[in-house]
DNA sequence: TAGATTGTTAATCGATTAACAATC
DNA sequence: TAGATTGTTAATCGATTAACAATC
């Protein structure tokens, strides 16, 4: 298995996002800057990313678009449907069970674990919750190396711990805490405090900058 | 007004987080290794951000904690509290609602926009909600420069563009769609269907050289 | 002083950009 | 052929890393 760049590999999920828009609109084939637009790159770098996955394109037509799709996905996905948990099920967590239900065939949410007693055994879109302490058993009985965090501040990083001992290889965490896992687990922060204020920040000198050009 | 890179503000952003829970417990002055702890980068690295913003340290006691807060806030904040609109009140949107409602003191949801005429008028957490047509006049009315995007895919680029024309010059951005704006608009994308598939190909590639190394 | 840390400079690295040849 | 696109190589850029001097 290749092993291609962070940058890549988030550029490649993008293509395929918009080669499945062009596939649903009867389209046959793209350019490389089609694709260029969907990541805001350049198509020499769009044709650097697919040579990398093997893929060529043609002078005259471009790149075949179910060519590129199956392509993106061998490299991408997993042949079978990857198992995912959710952990904390508050209100961001209920939005983002919702949210990944309808997103992805190849990753599906099939377990979810909270603190709160009260949850525990109720089953929450489609998704029986379970007690932390039943994480070992479940992670290793449904094969899951995948987890999506949307616990409390304080919280995360004694669920990440417990994760990876469960036997978790990759975490999608949304609490603004960094999370001190092993190497052989990869972690993807969705800090959204961090991203607000950085576009509050951006936002001003763009303001600044237009009233100070006037 | 300096302007550093992205990257920079991001880190600022993370080693206030840390700062203010040192602050918390009393601790008076921190190492940059402190700091480089929490962006899983190098010391070197924090002392260089913070010399950008005009800190310096002290090679007997390191950083002054109070000092540094102080000089962060100044950069990355802006005097007033900073009135952010939210569009889109599904079931995400409610949840960043309440998400953001505890998260920055100086960061305010002061307007909600919603597609659906049944929502309107109504109060969601504490915020009026608006129809959509409603916006130039209450983005103008409430200086609004900053604007989170939960909507439906599909409904994102008109969204976007609505916003751009009342005014909003930053928008965070949750639809997996990528937003065509004018240069004069900062837009922060949080992909979660990307960063899902990101950590579980990173986990898959993990799994496999853990596997591999047996 | 000795030692740990800060501040500064040069070297390295990776990714992006630009330029151009090859192709249909 | 002519023209737009792909594939490939070299140049550029920015950020990170490493090394070392200055400081308390």
């Amino acid at each position: 298995m290749k092993i291609a760049s962070e940058k890549t590999i988030e550029r490649l999920s993008l293509y395929r996002r918009l080669l499945r828009v062009a596939k649903g609109a009867g389209q046959m084939s793209v350019y490389s800057h089609d694709l260029a637009e969907m990541v805001r790159g350049t198509a020499a770098q769009v044709r650097r990313d697919l040579m990398e996955i093997g893929c060529a394109g043609n002078s005259k037509k471009g790149y075949d678009v179910d060519n590129l799709i199956d392509a993106i996905s061998e490299f991408l996905d997993s042949d079978d449907v990857t198992p995912v948990a959710l952990v904390g099920v508050g209100n961001l967590g209920r939005a983002l069970l919702q949210f990944f239900e309808s997103h992805h065939p190849k990753l599906k949410i099939v377990a979810v674990f909270d603190n709160d007693p009260e949850k525990s055994g109720r089953v929450i879109h489609g998704c029986r919750c379970y007690g932390m302490s039943e994480m070992p058993v479940v992670v290793a009985g449904k094969k899951i190396t995948v987890a999506v965090l949307a616990v409390p501040v304080g919280a995360a990083q004694n669920a990440a711990k417990q994760l990876e001992e469960a036997g978790v290889r990759g975490i999608l965490n949304f609490a603004p805490e960094p999370l001190r896992v092993g190497p052989s687990v990869a972690v993807e922060n969705m800090d959204m405090t961090m991203a607000l204020e950085k576009v509050a920040y951006m936002a001003r000198q763009n303001n600044s900058k237009e009233n100070g050009a006037k």
